[in-house]
DNA sequence: ATTCTAACA
DNA sequence: TGTTAGTA
């Protein structure tokens, strides 16, 4: 797996992260704030980042344009994580926990859908809406 | 020239 | 989130 030493390398400044995903230094901090993402730190205090966290500001940027709030994406990345983890230390995942993109796409649509059909302010606390704006 | 932290006419 | 100040 020398794929995931590359892949988690710390190479380019904030700068150039803010041309790949098209995000202000402003949001890329603040995720990170959030624990969404990790960047190293050079020894002069500057945030480098890897190919694996360019990739999560992008999944975390196109989540955010489909409505869903810090919250929804923390817990979103986090069960990927939880995901990633199991494969590495291969374990058994059942086939719920174990959703593709496209899966996890899937249901965050429906979930959207259901969120839209209760019109209602709904604000009822342990409920999907409360990942959404 | 870039990035960082902190703060808000 | 944007923006700005004062640094490193």
């Amino acid at each position: 797996m020398s794929d995931e030493v590359r892949r988690s390398m710390p190479l380019f400044p904030i700068g150039i992260v803010m041309q790949l995903t098209e995000l202000s230094a402003r949001q890329i901090r603040y995720y990170e704030e959030h624990g969404l993402i990790f960047p190293a730190r050079t020894e002069s205090n500057r945030r480098h980042y890897s190919f694996y966290d360019v990739d999560r500001l992008l999944e975390i940027k196109s989540l955010l344009e489909q409505k869903v709030n810090l919250a929804g994406i923390k817990q979103i990345l986090s069960m990927k994580d939880e995901q990633a983890r199991g494969k590495f230390e291969e374990q058994k995942v059942s086939a719920k926990e174990d959703l593709s993109n496209a899966e996890l796409r899937k249901l965050l649509r429906s979930e959207l859908i259901d969120a839209g059909r209760f019109n209602k302010p709904d604000s009822r606390p342990g409920h999907m809406t409360r990942f959404f704006h």
